[in-house]
DNA sequence: CGCTTGCTTGGAGCGCACTCCAAGGTTTTA
DNA sequence: TAAAACCTTGGAGTGCGCTCCAAGCAAGCG
């Protein structure tokens, strides 16, 4: 009886208090995988794929073998969360990531590509607050409704 | 030799000035299929998908059975673009579009779909604003360490 | 009339981003 | 020390939103 990654993953901590399982300082920053779950709202399974696919740096091993995430890592991983909520292409951050494990003299190359993810996500603004108006709107039409058929019905 | 639907639907519009082929007004507004996918950007096929899981209203047909959309299946097809861009599910949207085919007793259910998705769209832009942020600071990191490049060089 | 281009259908296929599995080895708790 | 909980791998599977195919009918033009 292994599994039950998934089941025991889902919506941990919903209701419960502040049980912050916080970050510890630098130096001693050494993470198991479920501890990064925890912190992070991804799945094992995705951390893993993640790393196959090269959106991680090197993940630092116990002797044994297990992942022992860093401070740097959670720093990326948030990154990652942050751009993957703009709807940027898994592909186009594992672009990201190797140019930063190129060195230093990719900087310009990163200095492009995140200018143009800039304007990427202040164009998804500008839709969103115009999808904003219509379903204001529309919202608008109804509340009027509503009160059309209160009054019909007294 | 038929196909080369999706061939000729790429990027038809992106240089030339403007060739508006615009509405007709309400009355003749009977449009072919490939007249909606030069309005609204999507493909034919997606059009008839649309139709197959029920995200449309009943499209009018020709005598010999060819779809013929009016203004009306437009501003849907308007509105239906806008939701996708907040990301909603398709399925959501096919769910509205069942409130809308049931008749008048379903608006205070439409009401609060609507607004559900109002505030999904609030904490969305919250969401795109917090990880412009992100990237402006790393821009500026990434500009700053042009800048000690280009002075280290010189 | 023939030719080309466009529209029709149901069903199969695809790309993305996970998501899960099986069969083990490891670590923690009682 | 034994049981329970956790971690490992490569590869297979899933769900969503399209995307395409094949075969055939329809429409407009010379």
């Amino acid at each position: 009886m292994t599994v039950m990654e998934t089941t025991s993953t889902t919506r941990t901590d919903s209701c419960a208090g502040p049980r912050q399982v916080d970050r510890r300082p630098d130096g001693q920053d050494k993470y198991t995988i479920s501890e990064v779950v925890a912190f992070t709202g991804l799945t094992a399974h995705t951390l893993r794929w993640y790393e196959r696919i090269g959106l991680m740096p090197h993940i630092d091993r116990s002797h044994t073998g297990q992942r022992r995430y860093s401070n740097r890592d959670l720093d990326w991983l948030d990154l990652v969360g942050k751009l993957r909520l703009t709807g940027m292409p898994v592909a186009d951050m594992v672009r990201y990531a190797e140019l930063v494990r190129e060195g230093d003299h990719t900087y310009g190359d990163r200095f492009e590509l995140l200018k143009a993810t800039r304007e990427d996500v202040l164009s998804r603004i500008a839709e969103l607050q115009d999808t904003l108006a219509v379903l204001d709107r529309k919202i608008n039409f109804y509340a009027d409704a509503g009160r059309a058929l209160a009054s019909e019905r007294s």
